[in-house]
DNA sequence: TTGGATCAACGAAACTTTTCGTATTTACTG
DNA sequence: CAGTAAATACGAAAAGTTTCGTTGATCCAA
């Protein structure tokens, strides 16, 4: 029986690059993920190529053929992500605290007033919306 | 000349573990930073050692020797480490919008309403403390 | 002062990540 | 149907991460 090594749910750098690229478009193929990296990444399709495969062996994306070509799509949607990643630092970094996560990201002096104010906008309504 | 390879910023997953003793501790040796892990961490010293040795390399704490002993501290605070991968998280995964991590974050059904009140309410006091 | 314990220094093995070249397969065109 | 362009499959090199063993230095107690 063959099993996982160490089943790493977060993504490398270049992964994330990649389920990036994926999440805009939907789905796409290696040629189309490759087109939305920046000009300047150089990167070769073979090297595309096999991060879209390592991507599918470890379960973030899955693949149909088209004619020649795969077409892949995420298992793995952003928003979800997005979720373990906070949860993820929250843990780590935070004493498992959210609120002092919060609390660091307010403080820090590149943030506006206005971003300020959307973020108590949109805390005062989650908390007025389901009050269970 | 001798130039930094890449000069990542970022701490690998073991550096932050120890990097957490550490500033738990705000200064300390090997030993007392080992004491502090996961009692079924099970590293052997030398592992340990060699990770001080290269959060020293990377510039992450500096050290001084106590007998035989060198004590580490670090150069990065945990306040500014936070600060740095909120704002990486924000850039990378939320599009540079920190509000939208904040939008995530209160959407966690993990997240209590006691939480969120003092979400709102830190946010609150942030907006009126300094509106200049 | 010598023996034992503890520490630092170093190298290296095992593993992961990132990149790409080569070989092979596939689809289309003439 | 043969030839070409484009895709996949695979292996492997280079770099970084994580772990630990061996060796040599240092301190302290008997």
């Amino acid at each position: 029986m063959v099993r996982q090594k160490k089943k790493n749910e977060f993504l490398t750098e270049v992964e994330l690059e990649f389920m990036t690229g994926l999440w805009a478009l939907g789905e796409g193929s290696v040629r189309d993920i490759l087109a939305r990296l920046d000009p300047d990444r150089n990167l070769a399709y073979t090297s595309a190529a096999t991060i879209m495969r390592i991507l599918e062996q470890k379960g973030f994306v899955t693949s149909k053929k088209h004619g020649k070509t795969f077409i892949y799509e995420p298992l793995l949607s952003k928003d979800a992500y997005q979720t373990k990643s906070l949860r993820n630092l929250s843990q780590k970094l935070f004493d498992d605290t959210p609120v002092s996560l919060v609390a660091r990201l307010v403080d820090d002096s590149n943030l506006s007033e206005d971003a300020l104010e959307e973020i108590r906008d949109l805390v005062e309504r989650r908390l007025n919306h389901d009050t269970d």
